[in-house]
DNA sequence: TTAGGGTTAG
């Protein structure tokens, strides 16, 4: 197509038309074509080309490559600085995309506003509130703020978890679209704040698609769900969907996530079916979704028939989200040797999530070989997973092989690992409370334990009898193992909760590591004696609702 | 005379 271009020969106007065509198309030799007529035409140092080809190697993913042509622009201008930043920024290399926007400010560039989007971008996957907030402060003192900074801003604040700042934000926004509206959404679904989400919602001017799903996320999020399934159908009442439109696909997979968060795992087999009456196309993210749902309910027949059907049937090719979920599928139901022969089958090298899967499985089992097997592959990746030995040593504890584990706690102390301390936090009118096991640092510490005996009195009378199962191999003495059942961080951290918020207010209580089984169901006896809202997560939980 | 870079929801 470019050589047939010889009539009228390409000038420096038309090369950045071109390169940036490349970049649509993201194919990569149309790219260096171009590039190297543009060097055989003397046009090699043009910054306007220069600029199209950062862009251009971007877009296929050679940020190495942008980056040298970067440092051989001889003269730069903002722009250039601009698609490098933005280039890092998009490509998860966030610490030098800010590296860079100092860089650009020492040699006395401007930044502008497509400067701080993409440094914007870049705090945001750092999760970095602190850089963010610095960013904010650079943009009131200098760049006027418009509406799409506005929103990236208050996207910002979201992601890295402060609702507070986005809102504040977002109240003295002097223009707000939908955009803005719906990212505030996200941020009250994402903290947990049904009630607010809710009137958020009512108050928009107007209601798309990602809106709903924010609503939706938000129910699901606050553990309702019910009421999301009935929003959710509420949506479909309104036929708001179209085949067409990228986003309906995020509503079903959300709902499916939804179900599967909550183990109605054969809810999210049927509302997969009606997706498909819908003719609205599954997405990789609908099967992790759906395959996740299938594992968490035991539904295996279901979970292999469908991650069978994935590339024939709907074209999607199985990633390792998929395989991942598989093998969590067929490892909980006791398939191990299946499970194993699966990753040995898997196409490209098991991450991590694969072989922590496989050893869950096996702590669930009690397959000491199993998992010596899939710890060891699991330590290889990442030498420094806590996890992977506090679950092998529970494994061999479990099967009384005390001197594998006396070992395994020596291997541990040997390379400095320790195990990391539970610690659990509640949030109490906008400030966070942390706990540790048996923490007395707090200054309620009394009104606590006060509170804490009186609820186990309460839930001894209902019948609550503590599962000794998870502190059986530290502590000996029965009166012993109940008081160190007392003194788990949840617990802590649920009755503050119950102490200092209200009735109309729910308890939600973070756990740095997993939450025990015993305090899931003190939590749910607790709900129920005292009819209050107790949410308890941990970040695997966490990390579950993130990655679908 | 003409051209290049940026934002939201799983």
């Amino acid at each position: 197509m470019i050589y047939k271009c010889n009539e009228v020969l390409p000038n420096k106007f038309t090369y950045p038309f071109v390169i940036k065509a490349a970049a649509e198309l993201m194919d990569r030799r149309v790219g260096e074509v171009v590039h190297g007529m543009a060097v055989k035409m003397s046009l090699g140092s043009d910054v306007f080309i220069l600029n199209s080809l950062i862009h251009f190697y971007e877009s296929c993913g050679c940020l190495d490559s942008a980056y040298r042509v970067f440092l051989n622009i001889p003269v730069r201008d903002v722009v250039s600085w601009n698609s490098m930043i933005t280039g890092f920024a998009q490509g998860d290399r966030p610490d030098e995309a800010l590296k860079l926007f100092h860089e650009m400010q020492g040699e006395g560039f401007r930044p502008d506003e497509v400067t701080m989007m993409s440094v914007l971008t870049a705090c945001t996957k750092k999760l970095d509130l602190e850089v963010g907030r610095w960013v904010h402060s650079n943009i009131e003192n200098g760049i006027r703020g418009s509406l799409n900074l506005n929103n990236a801003l208050v996207d910002m604040y979201v992601k890295c978890g402060s609702v507070e700042d986005a809102q504040k934000l977002f109240d003295k926004m002097p223009e707000k679209d939908i955009v803005s509206w719906t990212t505030m959404l996200v941020g009250y679904a994402r903290s947990g704040h049904y009630i607010t989400a809710r009137r958020h919602f009512e108050s928009m001017p107007s209601q798309d698609i990602a809106a709903w799903n924010a609503l939706i996320s938000a129910c699901e999020q606050s553990g309702n769900a019910k009421e999301a399934l009935a929003i959710f159908n509420e949506l479909q009442a309104l036929e708001m969907f179209s085949c067409s439109d990228d986003k309906d696909v995020f509503v079903w997979s959300a709902m499916i996530a939804g179900f599967a968060m909550h183990g109605h795992g054969r809810d999210a087999v049927e509302l997969f079916k009606k997706m498909q009456e819908s003719n609205i196309k599954p997405s990789g993210v609908t099967f992790t979704n759906l395959l996740c749902a299938c594992s968490h309910t035991g539904l295996l027949q279901e979970g292999r028939y469908f991650f069978k059907k994935m590339e024939p049937v709907y074209g999607i090719t199985p990633g390792i989200k998929h395989y991942a979920c598989m093998v969590d599928m067929l490892g909980r139901a006791g398939h191990l040797e299946e499970a194993i022969s699966l990753i040995k089958s898997m196409p490209m090298p098991p991450l991590a999530s694969v072989y922590g899967a496989l050893l869950g499985a096996c702590k669930l089992h009690g397959n000491v070989e199993v998992a010596e097997q899939a710890s060891a592959r699991l330590l290889e990746l990442e030498p420094w997973n806590h996890g992977a030995y506090v679950l092998l040593s529970n494994i061999y504890a479990k099967s009384g092989k005390w001197d594998k584990v006396a070992n395994l706690r020596k291997r541990m102390k040997d390379i400095g690992l320790k195990k990391e301390p539970g610690c659990s936090s509640v949030e109490v009118n906008g400030t966070i409370h942390e706990f540790v096991v048996g923490d007395n640092t707090h200054a309620q510490s009394k009104l606590i334990y006060g509170k804490l005996n009186e609820v186990f009195e309460t839930l001894k009378s209902n019948g609550y009898e503590p599962n000794r199962s998870q502190v059986l191999q530290c502590v000996e003495e029965e009166d012993m193992q109940e008081q160190a059942l007392h003194l788990h961080s949840e617990k802590l951290a649920i009755a503050f909760g119950l102490i200092s918020l209200t009735k109309s207010q729910p308890i939600r209580v973070m756990k740095n590591l997993r939450v025990c089984r015993d305090c899931h169901n003190v939590a749910k006896m607790i709900s129920k004696v005292y009819d209050r809202e107790i949410l308890l997560r941990d970040r695997f939980t966490f990390q579950v609702r993130e990655k679908f």
